[in-house]
DNA sequence: ATCGTTTGTGTAATCGTTTGCACAACGATC
DNA sequence: GATCGTTGTGCAAACGATTACACAAACGAT
């Protein structure tokens, strides 16, 4: 119980000390099984005594469920991303679900590390890494139920998905700083690889469209605050834009700073900046940036909805489609 | 291979389609066992074609070692906390360790989770939680060996811990404001009930002893921006503090926005602020914090090497301390 | 008193690996 | 040519749970 006991207790010597068989162990520890009351009573009595808890990884190799979730992403450090991951794992840990973190920088490893999850036989996978082909996925997790890609391009897979649309609000952000006079536009992406990006500009481009206009610049950072920082100065350097979308919030915090610092240029008068993501930084009074803000909360209840329905045997696949809304705030 | 092949192959059935017995297929995937070349290779490119890969879980199961590390935090929407378990991931993934995170609001949670946990035998556990107490995680993770606490105290447990040192630091941040002129100073706490805030606090409290001072008025959050920005408008209104020792870099922010926009207080001249852990974004230009920090790689880096020696199998206990350095920004 | 149903428990197979032991084949050695 | 190490492989027993099946006891109804 207390103390340093190296061997964790198995049911088999702890049927021994109860007088009973382990399978009348096991029984004690499942909800529903036939099995006298005082006899369980008793049974968890002498378990609690002698610290003993079955042992998930045999049950998971029985049972063939190890109630493991891998979510794959890109980045924890990058506050969206955190905000969201800590949305997920709470909502998983209130089911009894584990989440394992695959966090990875470059593309080999992260299919190497995809296929060590794979292993582990995770029950669900979730994929908020935009730079892994869903082919790729569905190939290594070939066993587990379909996977939940999220932010999705809409492709022909058999697949869950929740599927991000800021279509419409990007439009009411662009109108709104057209209608403010500005008519010069760069895109400051926040990779060069990502589908998400491409997909996130074409919002912004086709709605610019609407009003006979294009991007005229165009820069890639690599969605920090010191890529948004420094690729807007060599952005405002070389052309003379009088609005900039950034990839995420905080790039468009970066570019607002160096638009400040090195430009002595203020939004939104002389410059306006917009951002994607709708992170609480972003509401910060010192921030209060305009952004294409999406409700995490609806984002993982979605992601959560959809485990719940492969849990519950239906894979489905299911398909969600959330929409961003505008977030005003004083840089646009 | 590709395709939607519901189930896994097995190492027997590999077996059969390889002519050989599983004890031979299990030698293959064993780096240094003795198997003759021409055989492993033809396995290994069975394996490949029939997408066979080894089970980890019946694998933990027989090794009595799953590769699976716990990782017990507050939050992971925290940038601090955020930026440490990138770090952390990365290297345990590097290591061919899984982190399983587990993370909690309420203290009941906290334990309920760190049982759950701990029947997936994890081989290592890194508590970065200031409010789970040492016995408890003793307790639950009594068979995993000794859990590796970090920021600490200084207890009298046999357990391999990190140690955070920051008096030093924080001497040398309290000297600055004092000789800046500032003698009125508030402590904002992060939380009422966590001992590593307390500890932090006694830091500045001490440095404040040797200039003859104290700590004029108290206030407690809960490391959000919000709850700093809040509580820094009640402190400022009831108490003329002009100096704001805070229990983390956000709530400094939030209570540096607070000052200026509903006090119209400046940094530093009218009021100093300090934050506490070094985030990335106290260097942003925006912000420019002053703020007792700690290398965040440095305390990766040491946690690392801890579960590095258990894993070689010496137990210790280990104990590393690292120092907090002052980062001077234009907030004091 | 008998039969049928329900309830509680034990036996043994199973989940998919790993690994100690046994053994055959093979070269090399004296 | 008998002996001895070495190498490569298979057999079978773990690892620690769950669960289908069997069976005994208890109970109610006739």
């Amino acid at each position: 119980m207390s103390g340093t006991n190296r061997r964790r207790i198995t049911s088999k010597e702890l049927a021994k000390l109860a007088g009973v068989s382990s399978a009348t162990i096991s029984r004690a520890f499942s909800p529903d099984s036939r099995i006298g009351s005082a006899t369980r009573d008793r049974i968890l009595a002498v378990a609690r005594e002698y610290g003993y808890q079955p042992n998930a990884i045999a049950r998971s190799l029985n049972n063939q469920r190890s109630r493991l979730v891998a979510l794959v992403v890109n980045a924890i450090g990058n506050p969206c991303e955190a905000e969201e991951q800590q949305l997920l794992v709470h909502r998983l840990q209130a089911r009894q679900l584990l989440p394992i973190i695959l966090c990875c920088a470059d593309h080999s490893d992260r299919l190497q590390l995809m296929r060590l999850a794979s292993t582990y036989q995770v029950d669900h996978v979730v994929i908020f890494s935009d730079m892994v082909s869903m082919q790729d996925a569905v190939d290594i997790f070939h066993t587990t139920k379909p996977i939940i890609v999220s932010f999705e391009p809409l492709e022909n897979e058999d697949v869950s998905n929740i599927r991000i649309d800021g279509a419409v609000g990007a439009g009411e952000i662009i109108d709104k700083i057209v209608g403010d006079g500005k008519r010069r536009f760069a895109y400051l992406s926040g990779t060069k690889s990502s589908w998400i990006d491409k997909l996130r500009r074409k919002w912004f481009a086709d709605a610019l469209a609407r009003h006979g206009l294009a991007f005229e610049a165009e820069a890639f950072g690599d969605y920090s605050y010191d890529s948004g920082f420094k690729e807007a100065v060599l952005l405002l350097h070389r052309s003379k834009v009088d609005a900039i979308i950034c990839g995420n919030d905080v790039m468009a915090i970066g570019a607002r700073d160096a638009a400040r610092r090195v430009l002595g240029k203020n939004t939104p008068e002389d410059i306006a900046i917009v951002g994607q993501d709708g992170i609480a930084m972003a509401a910060w009074d010192c921030n209060d940036l305009t952004t294409l803000s999406l409700d995490h909360v609806a984002f993982m209840d979605a992601v959560v909805e959809v485990i719940e329905r492969h849990e519950a045997g239906d894979e489905g696949p299911h398909s969600i489609t959330l929409a961003c809304t505008p977030r005003w705030g004083s840089t646009a």
